[in-house]
RNA sequence: UGGGCUAUGGCCAAGAGGUUAAGGCAUCGGACUUUGACUCCGACAUCGAAGGUUCGAAUCCUUCUAGCCCAGCCA
């Protein structure tokens, strides 16, 4: 890792003045849905800074919302993070906490400096007044501490209805920072945990919680998103008059958004539920799970990370950006291979009739360790439909047309001479000719090709199922539209196709297409069956349709 | 109209008084090419605005302006 940022400098002047010894940090997902490419920021740099620095990361489930944490959450987060390489040392749950919790609260009831309140919410938000008038006082602000003592007790003994009481702490109704107005650090609620499942039927609010368990691990940085930024004197109170004994410093950065994704938990969820997509790890979602199943690699989830920076400031990031990443990898890394995803089939006429011949090739023209296969060639071949045209339309023209002689890679030179049509006016096949002195790479250059295109060999070409993806949603930031409105109907599309036949994918393998992408090996596959999803596209500076 | 934060090219983002204002994405030219890919060349900003301090400012000061966040018994 090279790029210095703000959290970097703050961390080394901690070293060096010996506050701390070395860096704890976390990551605090709630078990309330599956992380997504933003998170991977939060992710990856809180544990390379832990591990960069000689200390060490945890990763701790904020379920302190009963409601909504999930356990198969619990399950998929860990894999994520996992996946992406990312180790922690200690798995932990706030709920590990409950009974520390609620000493330090008690602490705070003791000292005068949390009460019981009665209010209700829709009252609770009047007595808070508004961002330009301050609150008013609870009139159950100034219970003694012996009668809040009992009534939190209480409350912690289920004798209260849910909703009924709730605990504050007593800071300043009138403070400009919404935030210290009386929070409130307990609540009632009757629903059975997935951890402590129904011991508890008070559970803490994430302001009090969260500096509680930080302090608790001894976490010295505890990054978290900018909209936090506000909760910061809230949390020192917390972790000051709780009278926590490591003080932890919250660090707040900017989140990493991504243009025209839907990451939303809600959103997902909705989708999930309408069947749009087809699940939490649908390749058209930029969930860990989704990015997995589509076949990127996580290596290029690290290098974007790295590629864009920490800002202190809030971004919308292109996808752009990370394709580019993801191509950039998989170019060095995936073994490169001609399949035709859109068929039309040729026949070379003067090829002899059930002959079939090969020519190894390697599968990286720059990495031979990838090693190589036979590439067949015979009197039927596939040539993706794109690649041919009747009449050569202009010299920027270069692929196949009628009497135009291309170059089939790591094949030999052939030149259309005949179409033939279906009913429907669709092409059925091309008849064309072959140079037997022009195979690959037997050094002919007398003539030059009008291009090279790709092909597979018809009788020992392999039939696979090829899902192309596009951006699941048009113009996302109009937030006038409902999302179900914006769905593109091509981001899913399923073609029936070809690869070479004598490539045996590797599990979860990601090959480039020559001339079409990057595709890797869905779940959905089986031995008889590949099934391959389109990961990113090759650019291309060619203008005309496509 | 209260508080907090942020403002560098279409996007991300370096930069912390003296550099021709990094780099990446995108875009537009062009070279090369057995992938219209890769690679390679070239084009593409005066730093939200206005004042000020200074020999010298994106970097310091002042005043504006714009955007984001906060009024869940969510996190």
């Amino acid at each position: 890792m090279e790029n210095r940022n703000f959290i970097r400098t703050i961390i080394e002047d901690d070293l060096r003045t010996g506050k701390h010894d070395a860096p704890i940090t976390r990551f605090p997902p709630e078990p309330g849905g599956l992380l997504h490419l933003g998170h991977a920021r939060a992710i990856i740099l809180n544990h390379s800074l832990a591990e960069e620095y000689g200390g060490y990361f945890n990763l701790r489930f904020d379920d302190t919302n009963p409601i909504k944490a999930e356990e198969s959450f619990v399950q998929g987060i860990q894999k994520d993070i996992a996946w992406l390489g990312c180790h922690w040392k200690h798995l932990l749950f706030a709920s590990d906490y409950f009974d520390e919790m609620y000493h330090r609260a008690m602490v705070l009831v003791k000292k005068g400096l949390a009460y019981v309140c009665d209010l209700t919410s829709d009252e609770m938000r009047e007595y808070r007044g508004d961002l330009t008038s301050p609150g008013t006082n609870s009139p159950y602000r100034e219970r003694s501490i012996e009668e809040n003592i009992q009534l939190f007790e209480a409350m912690k003994n289920g004798e209260f209805d849910d909703g009924a009481k709730v605990l504050r702490a007593k800071i300043d109704m009138a403070s400009p920072n919404m935030n210290m107005r009386d929070p409130i650090i307990y609540r009632i609620q009757r629903a059975t945990h997935h951890n402590t499942k129904d011991k508890w039927c008070i559970y803490p609010m994430y302001d009090f919680a969260h500096p509680i368990e930080d302090a608790i691990e001894g976490i010295t940085h505890s990054l978290c998103s900018l909209e936090f930024e506000d909760h910061r004197p809230l949390y020192d109170w917390f972790v000051k008059h709780c009278e926590m004994e490591k003080v932890p410093r919250q660090i707040e950065f900017g989140k990493l958004m991504i243009a025209n994704q839907v990451t939303g938990k809600r959103h997902i969820k909705r989708l999930v539920d309408d069947g749009i997509v087809e699940g939490w790890d649908d390749p058209r979602l930029i969930t860990l799970a989704g990015l997995r199943r589509r076949g990127i690699p996580p290596q290029a989830i690290h290098e974007f990370i790295k590629a864009i920076g920490l800002p202190k400031s809030q971004g919308l990031t292109e996808i752009d950006m990370f394709y580019e990443i993801v191509r950039d990898y998989l170019s060095r890394e995936a073994r490169r291979i001609m399949s035709v995803v859109d068929p039309i089939k040729v026949i070379v006429t003067n090829y002899p009739e059930g002959k079939v011949e090969s020519l190894e090739t390697d599968y990286h023209r720059d990495h031979e360790a990838l090693g190589s296969r036979k590439v067949y060639f015979g009197k039927e071949l596939y040539i993706e439909r794109d690649d041919f045209i009747e009449e050569k339309p202009n010299k920027k023209w270069k692929r196949l047309a009628l009497g135009i002689e291309v170059r089939l890679m790591h094949g030999y030179f052939i030149k259309a001479n005949d179409v033939f049509y279906n009913e429907d006016g669709s092409i059925k096949e091309i008849h064309a000719t072959y140079d037997p002195n022009t195979q690959s790479g037997s050094g002919f250059n007398e003539r030059k090709p009008n291009g090279t295109i790709h092909f597979v060999e018809a009788s020992t070409a392999k039939e696979v199922e090829i899902r192309l993806f596009e951006d699941l949603v048009d113009n996302f930031e109009d937030k006038t539209i409902p999302i179900e409105d914006k769905i593109n109907p091509n981001s899913k599309i399923v073609k029936t196709g070809y690869i070479e036949g004598d490539v045996k994918p590797k599990d979860k393998e990601a090959f480039q297409f020559t001339r079409l992408g990057y595709f890797a090996l869905d779940d959905d596959s089986s031995e008889e069956k590949f099934v391959f999803n389109r990961v990113v596209e090759l650019k291309s500076s060619f203008k005309v349709k496509r």
